[in-house]
DNA sequence: ACATTAAGTGATT
DNA sequence: AATCACTTAATGT
């Protein structure tokens, strides 16, 4: 088993040895398969995950059920959802699901809130990604609110591409007008259009982006 | 060869 | 940008 490798890799270069060693005991490994929904809507947090590697798509659900994506989260990242409940609310307001084969650890909250006192480092963590995942979401409205439907593509497949850390998106047009909320139409069309002016290669299942 | 699912497109609102 | 209605293409059995 090499995740700790892994989280060397990925932590190693944040944490204080003595850190590090506290993870490794109290943290439960998990390993999550592609489309696996890790955190739903109205879950309470338990635990906050540390990813090791792999990637994680962060939903929010409108009144009438439907998705609406907020941003990937990958290596090296936590939930920002987490970290609030720590401090009060305890419901999540957001849905993870496994965007890859994904492994990450799982510390209890309890934990994370005591090394928030002794571990320098482990604070500092903290509210870096608390800072991260804020912008992220700021971009996110952004883009609903400013950008039109094909820039939201567009945004769309590069974030994918990056937290997938891959050109070549396996996906079909229906799942994308779900994550952005609208039909399938509207996505094959621009699509069509971006191909045209070689942004992107379309196939079946499978979209590779041209300039990243 | 046939059925199923994904993708492309014109027309309408 | 959404929806309908239909066509065409790719893939599985």
């Amino acid at each position: 088993m090499n995740m700790l490798e892994d989280l060397k890799v990925n932590y190693g270069y944040l944490f204080e040895d003595e850190l590090m060693e506290e993870i490794q005991q109290i943290g439960q490994y998990m390993g999550v398969p592609e489309g696996t929904m890790i955190i739903d809507i109205g879950d309470t947090i338990t635990s906050m995950p540390l990813i090791l590697n792999g990637a994680i798509k962060v939903l929010r659900e409108d009144d009438k059920g439907d998705d609406l994506l907020l941003y990937f989260i990958e290596n090296g990242d936590t939930c920002a959802m987490t970290i609030t409940c720590c401090m009060g609310d305890t419901k999540s307001g957001i849905r993870a699901i496994a965007e890859t084969d994904t492994e990450l650890i799982m510390v209890p909250v309890q934990k994370m809130q005591e090394w928030f006192h002794k571990y320098k480092s482990w604070q500092t963590f903290v509210l870096q990604s608390y800072h991260t995942r804020m912008n992220e979401l700021l971009e996110a409205v952004d883009a609903i609110a400013f950008l039109k439907m094909d820039e939201r593509l567009l945004k769309y497949l590069r974030d994918k591409a990056i937290a997938n850390r891959d050109e070549l998106i396996n996906t079909t047009h229906q799942e994308i007008a779900y994550d952005l909320h609208t039909s399938r139409v509207v996505v094959s069309r621009i699509l069509k259009k971006l191909e045209r002016d070689n942004q992107i290669q379309l196939h079946r299942n499978r979209i590779k982006i041209l300039n990243l």
